[in-house]
DNA sequence: ATATTTTTTTAGATTTGTCTAAATTTTAAT
DNA sequence: ATTAAAATTTAGACAAATCTAAAAAAATAT
């Protein structure tokens, strides 16, 4: 079966928003797709019928098994474009969420084999986000942001939670990007903030509320 | 400006009709799109209060300076995606026009620009059409069929002008593709029928009407 | 427990792109 | 020059996706 750009886009969102709450309100989704609750409510009752996800009037919504693998090949065509994009066509990785966005929905499974096979079989998308393998399985990183750390341990930046413009502008002043080497030197118990050691650079303090969003892994 | 994926799809089709004739009838562009006569209409009112065509009632349409810029733009996408299609996926030939025609629509400049860049700034698509360049310019390329080479001349398959799956079919039966060495061994006058040699494989014969389709240049 | 606020849904309208059927214009045929 | 045929356009309808404004239900506050 094949769904239109915009029941994609649904579908997804849906998804992006039970990672956080396990049933979505239309409220929360008309936000997030920056459209109307009213839409909301017509478009679920079409995904309804489509038997992609469970709704009840007035109680919100959840994908249902179907609704899920599909949700997961949209977010895989989509991780594999950023990669392509980044990684062959030299994008900054901070660039290519909205054109990801259109080459998602070009709807050729043959296509995104091919492209898989191309990148060589990436694990994670450019944001360290992972990629779905075909069979929609989605490897689980160990996700530690930058306040668990202990000090003097050396980590590797795998991703980031906030991707708004400004908090992106702020991990280029300290030089920090998917794959930067950061050691950590200091917690300041008094409001949580953090120092750091990016290699090549002097140390820098971040406060709380950014450490908490920079995730790592051990190298 | 930006334009639908319709709209688009319009414009496109307008081009390649006036390839043929210089001013394009509602039914051929019905035919061409696979719609009806009546949305044809409908659509070249809306293109005529855009400025894409010069479109007079009952006595056909053709794109105009800025309609025709579009449509060129429309066609380097297209044209860009199939050589990365076959020569970074590794699709044949023959199969990259329908995801090419989804690809094509994908609406960042900077994004064809940088897969310019990354494919090497090609200059024909796999079928062996010219790609324009950023500025619109189509490099010309003199079309030969192979009823108008001289015998045991070496020439190289450059495009293919009808792209049905039956004479695809038969070019792919005497191995017979873009960028085939061929020497035309003999014509006979009394059908028009060609001989050829495709390098590694025994002589055979052709129609006329087959070797009408088949464009060459001297290699 | 009732009233107020917030959330969600319904009803009805709008836009885009399409269609069918009927009307109009052009072209071709006698 | 009429008439018949073909091509084109108009009129009106429809589906998808959206919206606004009003109604209904649920959550909350007193």
């Amino acid at each position: 079966m094949n769904y239109s750009v915009s029941e994609e886009n649904y579908i997804k969102s849906i998804y992006h928003l039970q990672q956080q709450t396990a049933t979505v309100t239309t409220n929360s989704l008309a936000n997030e797709l920056r459209t109307k609750p009213a839409s909301v409510t017509d478009m679920l009752k079409k995904l309804q019928t489509k038997q992609l996800v469970e709704y009840e009037k007035y109680r919100g919504f959840k994908l249902n098994a179907n609704g899920n693998k599909i949700a997961i090949n949209i977010i895989r065509r989509h991780r594999l474009w950023e990669f392509f994009l980044v990684n062959k066509l030299g994008f900054e990785w901070d660039k290519v969420h909205e054109i990801a966005e259109e080459l998602e929905h070009v709807s050729s499974a043959e296509l995104i084999k091919r492209l898989d096979s191309f990148l060589n079989f990436p694990q994670t998308d450019p944001h360290g986000d992972p990629i779905p393998d075909t069979n929609g399985k989605i490897a689980f990183i160990k996700q530690l942001s930058l306040v668990e750390i202990t000090v003097k341990k050396n980590v590797v930046v795998s991703s980031v939670s906030n991707q708004s413009p400004e908090m992106l502008e702020m991990l280029k002043h300290y030089h920090i990007g998917i794959g930067t080497s950061i050691k950590v030197t200091r917690h300041f118990t008094f409001d949580g903030s953090v120092e750091i050691k990016v290699s090549q650079h002097p140390s820098c303090i971040i406060s709380e509320q950014v450490a908490k969003n920079i995730f790592v892994h051990h190298d």
